[in-house]
Parts: C-alpha cells; structure tokens; sequence
RNA sequence: GGUCUCGUAGCUCAGUUGGAUAGAGCAACAGCCUUCUAAGCUGUGGGUCUUGGGUUCGAAUCCCAACGGGAUCACCA
C-alpha cells in the first residue's frame, strides 16, 4: 500500500479513538512533505478542527502523539501550525522499497476490462506531416500507451483523409508541371513530391485568379467582386472540380492516378511514423467511410430530431442548447464531415463494442466534437457520453501561428533530421570519449535515440490543452528539464549496474535484506517511486501524458543530486549496498516505464 | 457579437481534489572533473501568479466582473 494512503487510514484510526468520530478519509489530506520542512508526509488537520473542537495546533499534536504512540512505522513527528508532519521509520522505507522490487511490471495497473479506442494523427494526402502533426502524433501515441499502462486495452486507429478537393489539386499539378515525376525519378520522398505539387497548383490558381481579376475589373467590374468571382472561376480550379466529380463517378483514369499519388504519400508517411516511433493497430480511409452516416439521417428523422427544408436539405437544430443548426446532408443529398464522423463513431461502439473513444484533435474543433456527441445523444446513443476529445492546443512559431503559404511550416522530417544533426554535434563536440567502443551504426542509434527524445519530450511535457511555443532557430536544449537529461540519467545508472556486475554483484540475485536503514535522500527517492503507479492512475483519468514526462524528471533530478554525494560502489556495508543497487535498479526500470509511456527510448550508454 | 479557452520570473514551462515562505529549466553571474559518465552538481540574482471584487481558517487554484491573447460560430474537412 502507498504511505500516504497507509497514513491515512492511520489518520482515520485516530480520529476515531481520540474523538469518537468516524470521519470520511476525505477530509485527511496527507501529501508529501515540503522540503523545508522535516518529516516524510504531513497531515492537514485544518478540516478537523470541527471535530477536534481545538487549536489546530493542539489537534495536530494530539494525533501526532496517538501516531507515534499507536503506529510502529511512524518515527517521530513534529506540528507547525495546522502541519502535522510524520516521519516514518528508515525500516518501514526499506519495506516499502521491497514491495516495490517484487511488483511485477510496477507501474502497470491491473486490467479494468475496458477497450479504448485512440484516434490519432489524420492526415490529409496532399501534404507532408509538420510540426502540428508531430504533436498530435506524439499526444495520440503516449495517451494510448498511457491508457495501456492504466489498465486498459487500447486500440489505435488513423483515419486518412485520402479524398477530396484537395488531393485533385494535388494531382492536376501533377499532371500539369511534374513531367511525370516519380518519387524514384525525383529523389523526393512521396509526400514530399505530392505537397509540392499542392504548392505548384496553388502558384497557378494564384495567377490565374489575379489575371481573372484584371480582365473582370477590365470590365468595369468592382475591385473586390472581381477577385470573390474570379477566384470561384480560376480555370484550374474548375478543372479539380471536375476531376473529384470524376473521382466520384469512378473515373478509371482518375482513380488510377488518384491511387498511384496516395501509393507515394502512404510510403512517406510510413517513413515519418516509422521514424516518429509510432504505429497503429488500423487505419481507416475516408474514401471507404465517407458515405457512412446516411442511415443515421434517417434514423434522426424518423425520430424527429433532425428536420429536412423545402430543398432537401437535412439539418439538426441545435438552438435550444445553445448551438447553432448543423447541416446534415446537402440538398443534393450528399453527406458533410459531421454525417460521416456520426457514422463513423457508430460502426466502431458496435463494431469494437467499445468503452470509450478518445479523438485526438485540435481544439480548433471543439465545437464539432460538442456537436458531434451532442447529436448522438439526440439519435439516442448513449454512448455518446464515452466520447472524449482530446483536445490539444496549436504549435506556434515565434513569429505567430504556421502558415504554408507564408513558407513557414516546420516540416516533420526536416525537424527529426535537424534534431538528430544537433544531437550528433552535440555528442561530438562533449568529446569526452563516451563513444569510444561504439560503432558507427550503434552512435547512430544513439544519435537518432537522442535527438528524437529531446523532440518528444520537449512537446509532451507541456499541458496538452496549452497553445504552446516552437522557436526553431533556438534548437532544442538537450540540458535540464529535457528528454536527454532523463536518458542520461539512466545511462548512469546502467553504467554503475554494470561496473557492479563486473565485480562480482548482481543486485537481481540478492534478496534485500530488512536491516539497512535509508537515509534521508534514499527515502525521498522511495517515496517518489511509491507514488509512480498513483501517479499514472491520474495522469491517465486526465489524458495527460506530461504528467508523468513531469514525473520522470522530478525522479531523474533526485536521482542526480543523490549520485553527487553518495558513492555507491564505495560503500562497504554489504546491506547498504544492496539497498542501494535495488534503489537505484528500481529507479531505472521506473524511468524506462515512464518514458516507455512517452515513446522515449533509453539507452544504456551515452 | 455568441460560445469555448488561456494569462505564473526576461524566455519556455511545472504547480496534485483549495494548504506552509509560488517551483524547475533556459539565459546571466560565481564555484565543482585524480572520484560510480560534468548532457551533471552547488550557489547568487530574478514574482503585485493580468487587474478588481467575492467565497474561507487558508486562493495561482473555486465564483463574478474587467482587460489582454487564441480558437470557433461554412451546403470545407
């Protein structure tokens, strides 16, 4: 059991024999100590002064007194003001530390039974992935691992806006201006070559439109007017819109095309995520899902809950909640993003039998989500409750939001390249011959394993909800709160495992014997290492994986201030040095959990 | 304008269900490599937690208002 919620229950104890009355464990608050003060857990007795009916001082050193008195863990106490602070015997530290040795997997919660769908990434074909894809990656991808560890059974899937508009853009460039370019022909990663095309099309709309413009205007037409309407009659424009209706109708030609440009941009995502460290259990097409959701519309009017206009069109007023009306189907009868994703949802609750399904999607779509579950709740879908948006906010360069047309996104695998450059030069310029033995295939590794941890630990620890700030031309730091710092930290640790091999000792092989008693900065590494599976219980009911990258630093920090003034493999008492080898054993198996969580790998050497 | 959201050190961010003197990192300055890895450790300076009210033993945290930033309110996805 966790020492606070050991405390706790002692507290209750307490209580009732002091005060003959059987108080609620939620009025006892005990967290851990503040540093300034001494004592390991401390007990907020202001809430009990209605029941104590004295000083809070007087109440905390009447508990305190019945603690020490009726409790052998407890060691001692003191009371500052409404503080009561406990200290717990260096022996009951050394138990607790036990019990975190035999746990099996510690940190992983018992199962809850439950399945969880993640959504996640969502890309559209017609562009490479940039850096707001990479946080929503990361985000998807430690939430689920996240849920993983908290019991649940999690299934990841990737809806891939493979349709539309905007990859016929793509393709009409591509007939127009790449020669019949390749991603063999060209060098260029599939994605890449596709975006550029998307680029290219919009370079020729621009300049049709413009030139529109001039010759409507010519005609003594109204300056703004002229551009609203020469931008709907660009002819290449009209032309991508002839192709997706070409799309639709099946088109042999165009799907071939449409088929062979998708071909290229799955392989350079593939690419992306496979560098990103991320995968998925399936992956859905938006050009196989999209006309789901038309059943539902007539459910909904059979219902009554959506209403259809004079023109065909079908919509869901939404007025009396304070929203707006949702169009539901247009009045050529075809379906919107909303129709598919309430036809979506459905076909996954039934076809999974789902618990829960968590989207990861920028808050740019708050209100769609809230309409989302709110017009299933109306078709009569409970589930609808089990919706979460994951919500997380946008990526912003210094110079404000990401623009493509200002040239100013930050494309992911320039930035994973860039990272794992800094990483090497880094490495390189410490010198300090932590490469010596290695080969060059196992420094890339490393290089890669660095570089990407500073990548994703830097985007992850910052609150998911939070708009948060890149400054590429200030390079990711690879000193203090970063993912390198929590690597190296294990790195160490290894390293001191494995000089204790080397002489002999193998801490998994020797039982921890009871007597050694912790000092004062081993019981604040254990009782941060007591706290790691609470804290993933709570990291994940708030689906939020910084949590525990906070976690893991706070561990990692303690850790290496510990390091500097206690020589492990110096100490001479065999029962010490056990302790100490299992301490700092656990500590590592508890980081590599963490950052397994984080999708950040540890190495053993760097 | 309606709805939602955010505002903490020069910068980037933490801050547990309301708890003690609000914490890290970066940047600046001063120290520490004959020691288990200096991607580390120690120290100094840096704050009206946007502002004003309210709730209470106690507020960065909860409520109300104002100010400021962002998102959204499509027969786009």
């Amino acid at each position: 059991m966790n020492p606070d919620a050991f405390l706790a229950g002692k507290a209750v104890e307490a209580v009732s024999a002091l005060y003959g009355q059987q108080v609620d464990s939620a009025l006892l608050q005990v967290s851990p100590t503040r540093k300034e003060f001494e004592g390991d857990y401390t007990l907020v007795v202001f809430p009990l002064l209605k029941i104590s009916r004295q000083a809070p001082e007087a109440t905390a050193n009447a508990i305190g007194e019945w603690l020490s008195a009726n409790v052998p863990e407890v060691a001692s106490f003191n009371v500052v003001k409404g503080f009561l602070n406990i200290c717990l015997s260096p022996l009951y530290w050394n138990r607790v530390l036990d019990g975190i040795i035999k746990a099996a997997d510690y940190g992983q919660l018992p199962s809850t039974g439950r399945t969880v769908m993640v959504e996640f990434s969502s890309p559209n074909t017609n562009k490479p992935l940039h850096l707001g894809h990479v946080r929503n990656n990361l985000l998807g991808w430690s939430v689920s691992q996240l849920l993983a560890a908290a019991g649940n059974r999690v299934i990841k899937v990737n809806l891939v806006n493979d349709r539309g508009i905007h990859i016929c853009k793509s393709m009409l460039a591509w007939l127009r201006t790449a020669n019949g370019a390749t991603p063999e022909t060209s060098g260029k990663k599939g994605d890449h070559l596709v975006g550029d095309c998307y680029v290219a099309f919009n370079d020729i709309y621009k300049k049709e439109t413009a030139e529109l413009a001039a010759a409507y205007e010519a005609q003594g037409m109204d300056a703004e007017k002229a551009q609203e309407l020469a931008g709907k009659n660009a002819p290449s424009l009209l032309e991508a819109q002839d192709m997706l209706l070409k799309w639709e109708q099946g088109d042999p030609q165009v799907r071939r095309l449409w088929e062979t440009m998708n071909k290229w941009v799955y392989d350079g995502f593939d690419r992306t995520y496979n560098s990103l460290g991320i995968s998925f259990d399936r992956t859905y097409y938006e050009s196989q899902t999209y006309l789901l959701g038309k059943s539902l519309v007539q459910k909904g009017l059979d219902m009554g809950v959506f209403e259809r206009e004079a023109d065909g069109s079908v919509w869901c007023d939404l007025t009396s909640d304070g929203l707006d009306r949702k169009l539901l189907l247009r009045k050529d009868g075809t379906s919107v993003y909303m129709t598919q994703d309430l036809g979506t949802a459905h076909q996954r609750f039934s076809e999974y039998s789902l618990d829960e399904e968590v989207y990861v999607v920028g808050n740019e779509q708050n209100y769609h989500f809230q309409v989302l579950k709110l017009i299933l709740k109306k078709l009569g879908f409970e589930w609808s409750d089990s919706i979460y948006h994951m919500s997380y906010g946008m990526v912003e360069l210094p110079e404000g939001k990401m623009k493509s047309r200002e040239g100013t996104v930050v494309d992911a695998d320039d930035l994973i390249e860039d990272m794992y450059r800094t990483a090497r030069e880094t490495a390189l310029e410490l010198g300090n011959g932590k490469l010596d033995g290695m080969s060059d295939e196992e420094q890339d590794r490393l290089f890669r394993m660095i570089g990407l941890g500073a990548l994703k630990y830097f985007i992850i620890k910052v609150d998911p909800r939070k708009t948060m700030l890149f400054d590429p031309k200030e390079s990711i730091d690879f000193n203090g709160n970063t993912g390198p710092f929590i690597q190296y930290t294990h790195a160490r640790i290894c390293s001191i495992l494995r000089k204790a091999a080397a002489g002999g000792i193998d801490p998994a092989d020797m039982e921890l014997d009871g007597n050694a008693a912790l000092s004062a900065k081993e019981i604040r590494i254990v009782k941060i290492l007591a706290g790691f599976p609470d804290k993933i219980a709570e990291a994940a009911k708030a689906y939020s994986p910084a949590l525990v990258a906070n976690f893991a630093y706070e561990l990692a920090k303690e850790f290496n201030q510990y390091y500097h003034d206690t020589p492990i493999l110096k100490e001479e008492d065999a029962s010490l040095l056990k302790m100490r080898l299992h301490l700092i054993s656990v500590l590592a198996s508890v980081l590599r959990k963490a950052m397994g969580i984080l999708g950040i790998s540890l190495p053993e050497k760097m």
